[in-house]
DNA sequence: AACTCGGGGCA
DNA sequence: TGCCCAGAGTT
């Protein structure tokens, strides 16, 4: 397992790979990231940038959404897949934040897992981005980059895997955290085809001497 | 723990 | 053409 000084010196090595590693949407209110936020699930990044885009200029409010049939949003969202559940999840968030939270996204993560679509890591992405609270968010990506780089055990749980990065990262670190994972994750330590080759950080990633080992006897 | 949703992107 | 993808809910 990799310590603190050496989970840190990933993270600058991370950090000058890809130094534009920010969440795009940033600049959204908390309501637009979380519909962007539950639609992203498996789905590209560049695929819900897309479609919230022009999402976005159609509905403004709960009310927007709740003002067209279920037939016309789904129709709508279409192309980012899953779209059936994804807009009825919309739908029914809409409502529960008309009826029970004033209209408004509540800035408390165990509020925002209550709303339907909205999971721990949905949660953590909006109370770390829209409430610039101190949260992790762990998901496929930051998962396989914490394991193959030995800061989590390979057996963790996602649970366990968000409890181990929170204890061996500083606090202020964890938002940013969340961005760069991802971006290494998705670009470089990809699932299928890990360029461990022109990797700095192969030197401190046992996951990566295993791969490289393996093809060279192959 | 396994299954399902699902069109788009990429090899 | 086949396989995978910024997950969450249900069984």
């Amino acid at each position: 397992m990799l310590n603190r000084d050496q989970i840190n010196y990933c993270l600058d090595e991370i950090d000058k790979m890809f130094p534009e590693a920010f969440c795009e949407l940033r600049h959204n209110n908390p309501f637009e990231l979380v519909i962007a936020v539950l639609m992203s699930a498996q789905c590209t990044d560049a695929l819900v940038n897309k479609v919230t885009k022009t999402l976005f200029e159609k509905y403004k409010t709960p009310e927007d959404y709740l003002a067209v049939s279920l037939e016309e949003l789904q129709e709508d969202i279409r192309s980012i897949g899953l779209y059936r559940n994804k807009a009825k999840n919309i739908r029914k968030l809409c409502e529960l934040l008309l009826t029970e939270y004033g209209g408004e996204v509540p800035c408390e993560r165990d509020e925002l897992v209550k709303l339907p679509g909205v999971g721990r890591k949905t949660a953590n992405v909006v109370v770390s981005v829209a409430f610039g609270q101190p949260a992790l968010a762990v998901d496929t990506h930051v998962e396989r980059v914490s394991k193959r780089l030995a800061i989590c055990r390979w057996k963790d749980s996602v649970l366990e895997v968000e409890k181990t990065l929170m204890k061996k990262i500083p606090k202020e670190k964890w938002s940013k955290t969340h961005h760069q994972l991802i971006f290494f994750g998705r670009y470089h330590c990809k699932a299928q085809s890990p360029q461990c080759e022109i990797c700095p950080l192969l030197d401190l990633c046992r996951e990566g001497k295993k791969r490289m080992k393996s093809k060279k006897g192959a």
